[in-house]
DNA sequence: CGCTAGCACTCCCGGGACGCGAGTGCCAGT
DNA sequence: ACTGGCACTCGCGTCCCGGGAGTGCTAGCG
């Protein structure tokens, strides 16, 4: 059906409206690409790759340009991808570098992800199931409030405000200690278990209170933390102005709301892999003229969360999928590391 | 000069103005206001508004629209600001009250403050001079690496990754509550002046040690935390796409650079009063056909921090105005509340 | 049978002409 | 000091038109 020389024609269509942005026709295309074929058979076979969906015209007598399917198509079997130049490759592990905490860390990867792919990064916080709880402290601020302050092996810091109304400082201490000797050197998901059996150990005149703050605990425990997601390069959409209505705008506003960012990085694989959603494939409605080119980053085998970039449909894939492996691998390594 | 009646003239164009988003000849702007006087000494008086470069024309035979300078005097002597009505009250209220702790809190804001200006909202986190330290703790996270963690009276959690090589946990407890003594009921300014005298009292053992966390402390009390501003209400900039060069690009740039939002809410004065910056006057180059509306928010008589929206010289001021007001004082009570 | 050269056809796009309408400035009159 | 009237300006939408890039088709060639 397909044979070699129409792929090499899609994938020279592709990489052409890529870089020019403006429909590509028959003679444009020998020239660039020195086939050794006459324009009037690349014709013939581009009219053979209409019928089949992977291009189209925008109009009669207009050049060809690819659809979502011919997209597809390229990023499965067609392309390579590029490696990162040396420069590029000294550019990552330098920005990283300074990094002081886990909150500069994750800033200077969107940072970083925007600026070698030149589109929106998005970065998901690390979620480490796999961390163990390494410190769990209360204090008191003013009066009745206090803030419960838990801390794991990766440097994350979590807090939630509690009311200690009627406890005193040694209440407050003993308290503590009890959950701290519980709780520390567990998983989250280990540490919601031995939960429930402390309050039984509580002295009675804790125990109201003591309810209160394992509570929170736990929402705080189980709630997933994976929610945080940071975003950075939006300026990048401003090269895309021409297509404002349906890349700026529906970007706009999917980078607003954390829930489709969350879809939209949602499906990565676990292979290690980078994920491609082209177009329609997306599944958030408006982003239908947009790609999001995706990955899980981790450290060593404990999954941690995931990153990504959206843009235009029409986006240098070999490159942003290089980009995006490259910056997953080593956000890892740098985690693993510290 | 400027009589009774030319101000009116000047208030009508502008509020026309904004409205319509069109050039406002003299025809029509004695219709919709119903004046009592004739298009034809409406033109006259706009001419002399025109002279002193109050309005201008976009060409020959269009309409007038207001310069900066035209703003300007709209915004010092021709506005009232208009009181928000009871519903956006109430909608402040239940949208703060439920805030969980400052980082919620400071999202909401900006959500918030975005909603109802439908502008790009810009809230910088609170920077508590006057808080008092509340709790110093160093944590082993793994091996070689520790956290230093403080905690202030207004629940602010700052943390520091530290090398705490050639400890062990005696070491750190006694390094912890030396430090904490030390420090603990100061303000961050008077910590730092504290602090110096502590290395002397530490043990012979610590001393290296010691100096190395108390450096990374003094960064951390002394290092500015007010940094940190979160922005929210991007996608409202769609609804200026026309103006994409003038006004979507470069807010979208600014935006992503902290230096430049600090310097954008940068001189709101303490007065307690609404800052208005119009088009040029702004202290940031590229932002000449936008206006920053900002105040400053504080809890008492301690200053805070800043907030503000960003959006195009061609807003609805009165309103925009009153509702920063009403959001900055929400939050100060909010904040001073707890 | 696959490829190619030639050709007629389609249709986008940019530029020029043109009329409409909103708005102006000016002047004479009240 | 204000107003009515009037000639003038100029942006904008519409239409028209020619050029050019690109196509599909067909006949011919190896």
């Amino acid at each position: 059906m397909l044979d070699e020389r129409k792929l090499d024609i899609l994938r020279a269509i592709v990489t052409d409206y890529v870089s020019s942005q403006e429909p590509v026709g028959s003679q444009t295309l020998v020239k660039r690409h020195n086939l050794k074929v006459s324009p009037a058979t690349v014709r013939n076979d581009m009219a053979v790759l209409e019928e089949e969906g992977y291009i189209i015209q925008p109009h009669t007598s207009a050049g060809r340009i690819p659809t979502d399917k011919g997209y597809r198509l390229f990023v499965d079997r067609l392309e390579q991808v590029k490696p990162l130049s040396l420069a590029e490759r000294r550019a990552i592990s330098t920005f990283m570098a300074g990094a002081v905490d886990l909150d500069d860390m994750v800033a200077r990867t969107v940072r970083l992800l925007a600026q070698i792919t030149r589109q929106v990064a998005i970065v998901q916080y690390p979620v480490l199931s796999k961390a163990r709880l390494r410190h769990l402290e209360i204090v008191r601020v003013a009066g009745d409030r206090g803030i419960l302050i838990l801390v794991n092996s990766s440097g994350r810091l979590d807090q939630r405000p509690i009311d200690i109304a009627g406890m005193d400082d040694q209440d407050l201490s003993d308290l503590r200690t009890k959950l701290s000797t519980a709780v520390v050197g567990s998983t989250p998901g280990q540490a919601i278990d031995l939960l429930t059996a402390v309050l039984d150990e509580l002295p009675a005149r804790l125990r109201a209170q003591g309810a209160v703050v394992i509570t929170v605990l736990l929402e705080l425990l189980a709630g997933d933390p994976s929610t945080r997601i940071v975003v950075g390069g939006v300026p990048n959409l401003t090269r895309f102005a021409d297509q404002f209505e349906t890349t700026v705008k529906p970007v706009l506003e999917a980078l607003e709301e954390q829930m489709v960012l969350l879809r939209l990085l949602g499906e990565a694989k676990n292979g290690g892999d980078v994920t491609v959603r082209i177009g329609h494939e997306n599944p958030y409605e408006p982003l239908q003229s947009t790609s999001v080119v995706a990955s899980i980053y981790s450290s060593d085998t404990d999954a941690l969360a995931k990153l990504g970039i959206v843009g235009p449909t029409r986006m240098d894939y070999p490159s942003t999928i290089a980009a995006v492996q490259a910056v997953a691998r080593y956000v890892g390594r740098y985690l693993a590391e510290g």
